[in-house]
DNA sequence: GGCCGCACGTAC
DNA sequence: GACGTACGTGCGGCCG
């Protein structure tokens, strides 16, 4: 729904004092148009202009000019801006250029002879304040301050940005209120308009003067009050004073067209390239043509939302901290959390590897501000008996009655297991509810999070631990105050953050999805999977050898050495040396990537040479050499991390290692697989569902031949082969199949025809035919798309069958190549990340399962769409039962969820 | 020597 | 410009 042009802000750009700002800024660059015109001016201009469109998006925006000729400001004082007319001519001669491109965008501007773009301001402003609708004007003129109040406010440019400021900044700024300023004016004077005001008088008198009189008239009544200097200058300056007052007052009723300014998207920014072009101002026409998401924009749309949703005053100032240096106090503060029934727990330990950690102390909070820490290891020393403490902590963390709340407590339930204390009552991870409130920020850590939403500056773990130095080292005092203000902030998001969730109705994904996930991402870490690393280090020599004589035949045909892996000197062989021709760019040279060197490789054998090196290079450091290093030595076994908070669409990843990319499809990387095995005892089962995303694309779009598809069972991409070549299934040939695999999932990744030829390697015609083919068989999948983007245009935001949202503010860019990858991203998400949304569900339901018929199986991986399992030999035909029951019904969708399963002795023996 | 961006390549 | 989501590696430029 388009928003009314009567609420949204109108942006009323000062025109003058903008092209005045612009020509003294830029004067320095020399810029000028190709004739030798000086451009500086109408460069700046634009650059504000521009930047203001893309940076504020102002609903409407008007640009105001002056008068052409003099205004009755003129008549009562010849000299009134008259520093702006000896302004040189050549900033003059930008004017008309720079109204010539505001023409063709279609811009609105106000000007009317015989007055002053300030009157015009002031009159546009107070339409505004009477319809209560938002208006910002653009000016670094202080005379305009007047007018700031209730919706009406100003942005300044300043260095580096603009400062948008209302009526109460006024007063922080300047030391009178926005209604003073006129009186403020006229004692001070204005240079920008020449305004005379009261000669020796400074706006720290003025201000003076004003908060003890109240206004111009109160100050000339009360002179004998004054200082005997002030009183001379002011009776000195009277009639300027009151002239100035005469000259800043601005007219708020001039007649105007009652016609509202052009909407801004309606404004055709592209009209004004040419123009632009032809001033030399190229860097400014790319910038017309449209906007780019800077990180500014995206911080700012953060601040916005983050000032959207206040915070509330308990939440904010400094915390008061205990420390726990007895088994008593430590019985207080557990009977405290017992009964607020929620206490946020954070751990200190020695380790960021939680498989390695041990704990050093921890910390409690049982409401905000209200923290202590207990030492288990200062100083050096041991300060606890480690039993006593952790029957406590056991009795903290299984009582039903309290709520534990942490932030990224799956590190923390790592490290108590470890230590034998098992979590049972994990009620609130505020890390895993702030990725939920914005998958798409670049940070979930507690310092960057409390300074963006509380605007609270932690202590960093730097500030307290010297560099290479550990936990336990520190002092107790400054332990407490690190580690308690840990579980205090940790209090303060999850009041926060509960009632975000709840404002924004992710509280069943967060309560009954995520939060009972954690748990099992921690034990299917804690559990690990065992590697064989004799067999990766053995196959490690092999590779070795093969990438020693590859590389020495490369050397050979090229006459001479150089690194392989240098990408740079690789464009320099391939390109300049042996003058083969360059496929494609990227940012910094001609790219080398496997598709270009397939295609050199037709003309020359070091192409195919370097080909096998990348591949073989590239199984050995990412896998073979890497892999054994991350073995834990307690445990022998591997264990990853599995990230909750990592992705936008709300899929889970891996790192350290990540196992989610070990190689399957050749059988080089095969062999990598073969080195990861079941404990002794032991076989592994694969749950995979088959076309998840695909099913999840049929359900959605509720496509009738999609849908059908997978309710007849069979092979998805030859059943689409037969529905676009128009042949029974059994004749669709093996080319028709993988034309239609690959459309099947070109679509869902939103892959242009161009993208599909290539990669096909048929024209570009030939892959429209097939994609228009594809979409009239499958003809809801196209409206679906549609209704994806129309909805994630109105709201900003794409969302999952269970709700799950990420915010796409680029849906909305003028910029084409951004709304259409911001439009792929907002069809791909629904699909992707309900699909992510299923696997946890089936995730959950399996480990239920588990746990209630007490079954020794492990979950062990998950790759998106398929799940790894330890399983005991004499569980496993139970195990594969439950899979498959768990896993097809973890959702009701209008078509069949399927899984395979599949068992076998290594993981390479899987697929 | 540490940090970071880039190009590339692996998975789903 | 042209296919979505991740993570890890080596290179090479930059900084101190």
């Amino acid at each position: 729904m388009k928003r009314s042009e009567e609420t949204t802000t109108l942006y009323l750009l000062d025109g003058y004092s903008i092209i005045y700002r612009s020509y003294f800024a830029f004067m320095g660059r020399h810029l000028s148009a190709p004739d030798g015109t000086n451009v500086s001016a109408l460069f700046g201009f634009f650059r504000t202009l521009f930047s203001i469109l893309d940076e504020y998006r102002p609903g409407a925006l008007a640009v105001v000019l002056d008068s052409r000729v003099p205004t009755f400001r003129h008549e009562m004082y010849p000299e009134y801006k008259a520093n702006r007319e000896k302004a040189p001519e050549e900033l003059h001669a930008q004017v008309p250029m720079i109204e010539e491109i505001l023409g063709v965008m279609g811009m609105t501007v106000l000007r009317k002879d015989g007055v002053e773009a300030d009157d015009i301001i002031a009159t546009m402003a107070e339409r505004c304040r009477k319809k209560d609708r938002p208006c910002v004007i653009v000016t670094g003129d202080k005379d305009l301050l007047q007018l700031l109040g209730g919706e009406i406010r100003m942005l300044r440019p300043e260095k580096g940005g603009y400062q948008l400021i209302g009526r109460d900044d006024v007063f922080d700024q300047w030391g009178v209120e926005a209604d003073q300023i006129v009186d403020y004016l006229s004692l001070t004077g204005d240079q920008a308009d020449n305004v005379p005001g009261v000669k020796g008088i400074g706006p720290k008198t003025a201000s003076k003067l004003l908060t003890k009189f109240g206004d111009l008239d109160g100050v000339y009544a009360n002179l004998n009050a004054c200082s005997t200097g002030e009183r001379a200058k002011l009776e000195a300056s009277r009639e300027d004073a009151f002239l100035s007052r005469s000259l800043i007052i601005l007219k708020k009723d001039v007649s105007l067209p009652p016609e509202a300014p052009t909407p801004v998207g309606d404004l055709n920014r592209e009209a004004a390239v040419p123009l632009l072009l032809r001033y030399g101002a190229k860097a400014l026409a790319e910038q017309a043509k449209g906007a780019k998401i800077s990180e500014k924009q995206l911080s700012r749309q953060r601040e916005k939302r983050a000032e959207a949703s206040s915070v509330p005053d308990e939440l904010l100032g400094e915390g008061r901290y205990e420390q726990i240096d007895d088994l008593e106090g430590l019985d207080r503060w557990i009977e405290k959390a017992i009964s607020a029934g929620a206490c946020a727990l954070d751990i200190e330990t020695d380790s960021l590897d939680a498989m390695l950690a041990n704990p050093v102390g921890f910390s409690l909070a049982v409401s905000p501000k209200q923290a202590a820490y207990l030492p288990l290891i200062a100083e050096g020393q041991r300060k606890f008996d480690d039993d006593a403490v952790r029957e406590r902590l056991v009795r903290l963390t299984s009582s039903p009655s309290v709520r534990i709340i942490g932030h990224n407590f799956k590190y923390d339930y790592k490290v108590l297991r470890r230590w034998g204390v098992v979590t049972k009552n994990l009620a609130f991870d505020t890390m895993v509810a702030a990725w939920l409130l914005d998958t798409t920020a670049n940070s979930y850590g507690m310092d960057p999070l409390a300074a963006s939403l509380l605007g609270y500056k932690t202590i960093s773990f730097k500030d307290v631990v010297p560099k290479d130095g550990l936990f336990q080292d520190i002092s107790v005092e400054t332990a407490t105050r690190y580690a308690a203000e840990d579980a205090d902030i940790t209090f303060r998001f999850y009041e926060l953050f509960r009632r975000q969730l709840k404002e924004r109705g992710l509280e069943k994904l967060f309560f009954e999805l995520e939060m009972p996930l954690v748990p099992i991402l921690a034990e299917m870490e804690c559990a690990g999977i065992t590697l064989l690393s004799d067999r990766l280090e053995a196959y490690g020599r092999e590779l070795e050898k093969d990438l020693g004589t590859i590389e020495d035949d490369i050397w050979q045909a090229c006459g001479h050495s150089f690194n392989i892996n240098s990408t740079k000197q690789l464009q320099q062989v391939l390109f300049e040396e042996r003058k083969l021709t360059p496929i494609k760019k990227t940012k910094t040279g001609y790219s080398t990537d496997i598709s270009v060197l397939e295609e050199l490789a037709r003309e020359d054998v070091v192409p195919l040479l370097v080909l096998r090196h990348r591949s073989l290079a590239k199984l050995k450091s990412t896998y073979v050499d890497a892999l054994p290093k991350l073995v834990n030595p307690e445990t022998g076994r591997i264990h990853t991390q599995l990230i909750q908070t990592g992705t936008a669409t709300g899929r889970l990843s891996s790192k350290d290692p990540n196992l989610q990319n070990i190689p399957i499809r050749d059988e080089d990387g095969r062999r990598i697989r073969s080195a990861f095995v079941p404990a002794e005892g032991n076989l592994f089962i694969s749950a995979d569902y088959s076309q998840i995303e695909l099913v999840v694309l049929a359900h959605l779009s509720e496509d009738p031949e999609l849908s059908q598809a997978f309710r007849s069972g069979g092979d998805v991409h030859r059943r689409t082969a037969s529905l676009i070549f128009d042949v029974s299934e059994a004749d669709v040939s093996s080319e028709q199949r993988r034309i239609a695999k690959t459309i099947n999932f070109g679509v869902m990744y939103g892959m242009s025809a161009f993208r599909l030829s290539r990669e096909l390697g048929i024209s570009r015609s030939r892959a429209d035919s097939f994609i228009s083919a594809y979409f009239r068989r499958y003809f809801r999948i196209q409206s679906f798309m549609r209704k994806v983007v129309q909805e994630t245009e109105q709201s900003g935001v794409s969302k999952t069958l269970l709700g799950r949202e990420r915010s796409i503010p680029a849906i909305n860019s003028r910029n084409k190549t951004e709304k259409a990858g911001a439009e792929r991203i907002a069809v791909n998400t629904p699909i992707q990340g309900t699909a992510a949304d299923i696997v946890k569900l089936a995730m959950l339901a399996v480990s239920r399962r588990m746990a209630s018929e007490e079954l020794k199986s492990k979950m062990v991986l998950q790759i998106h769409d398929e799940l790894l399992f330890e399983v005991p030999f004499d569980e496993a035909d139970r195990m594969e039962g439950l899979l498959k029951e768990e896993m097809e019904s973890a959702v009701k969708l209008s078509v069949p969820l399927r899984v395979s399963i599949e068992r076998g002795g290594s993981w390479g023996d899987l697929h």
